[in-house]
DNA sequence: GTGGTCTAGACCACG
DNA sequence: GTGGTCTAGACCACC
């Protein structure tokens, strides 16, 4: 099955990272299945109008971190799920990006709830209709 | 009273960045109090081993915020509660730090639902005791 | 369009500031409209002979305010019209700038006569054909 | 006939610069006359509640720009006249501070007329009780 | 190529 | 002693 990759530009969120992230998300929500292809660097980065090195990086990443495969003169495939980061390192990562994130919702006085709201809010839409992951 | 700032390198979050967060959190939890005197930019570089334009950087922006105010001097102190933004553009930097902080949380391979459960924890542990912002 | 920024070393203006002021009024004046290109951080440092990091800091500021836009790699625009402080703090930053430039006139020995009239030249000066601010 | 030097903390403009500020409006306001004895160093930094180094760095660059005199075991007072800025130098630096200040407003989405509203506002203040030079 | 962060170290302004 | 500005030069992120 096929996956439609969709950027915004001017916001924060770097090109690559949300190709990357969509990716994952993909994964996550079974949209992607292990073994599935993806669209060729090229053919990507010419349908986004982006760079070819933009998505180049993007997969190189997503292989580094063992979330796809490349197969030489085939293409790129999603690979068999695989651990990077010890859960230690997640944790720490995540919570600093947290601690950042809440520090900056509390600067702008927001109580706890509102800014739960806009948390919901945000992952609500970023859920579309893929089902969220329920047994990992 | 005094605060014990802390930083962690090789993430992605910046370290002039982890110390206006800490101020922030901290004024947020009640651990700092209007007309507290923060660590002067120099001693503070020396602790966290930084240089002393990293701290300087951090403050600055916190000046640009409305929470410190700097005294030529005699030193970095927390400034009274106002108003800085517009709600236009609180709305647009609460947005901007969202996405920074789901794309940081999806590129750790984390599903929405850890993800939620981990910003649970997080706003838990800094409700302990302290009133709502809204409350004030 | 361009823009000629100039600068001048010895007085009590820092560089960093002098780069945002030219800025401003270049977007006040309509030399510089939203989405033009600013010169890169390093092309405006080596044509200065300045430090990048001194424009570095510049730009930094006027992305704070609002003013100008920065795309990762690809260079630094004017930024869409946008109101970013609240009323207060705009009343405070005025009467900053205002008293700082009040005591620089008395410092020169100038009469309230003396700085009136160099108030009022410069003002007409910048009026030369541009509508005001409030025709918009 | 004596003067009554007031300073305001917590402002951006320096306590020194204050100090330096007043001097000359009360000559320019003929409050002082050349030959008039100013308060000690010691005496008027008791009475400012501040420190004494401060006061002796006002008196200092007073003296350094001719505007008082400093007469050993007798005390400081007010010299005769007597320019320090060639014109050039004064028109250059004013410009400077103008464009500083002028900057500031525009960005504030402030009209001319509003942003001379401002400036005579601040003026009138600062003139207080006492006359305007006018034939200096 | 672009901007962003950080270091090392200097000098100035202020109290 | 405090903070503010600037330089020289490094390394990284992004396109």
């Amino acid at each position: 099955m096929a996956i439609e990759i969709q950027i915004t530009t001017g916001g924060t969120v770097p090109i690559y990272r949300q190709i990357m992230d969509q990716v994952r998300r993909g994964i996550a929500g079974r949209t992607l299945e292990t073994g599935d292809q993806l669209p060729s660097v090229r053919a990507l980065a010419e349908r986004l109008l982006v760079n070819h090195n933009t998505v180049a990086k993007a997969y190189n990443e997503l292989v580094r971190d063992g979330v796809i495969e490349s197969r030489h003169g085939k293409g790129v495939f999603i690979a068999a799920n695989r651990q990077v980061y010890t859960k230690a390192e997640q944790k720490r990562r995540l919570e600093q990006a947290l601690d950042s994130f809440i520090s900056e919702a509390l600067l702008l006085q927001l109580s706890h709830d509102e800014i739960r709201e806009a948390f919901d809010r945000r992952l609500r839409e970023l859920n579309g209709g893929s089902p969220q992951a329920k047994d990992k």
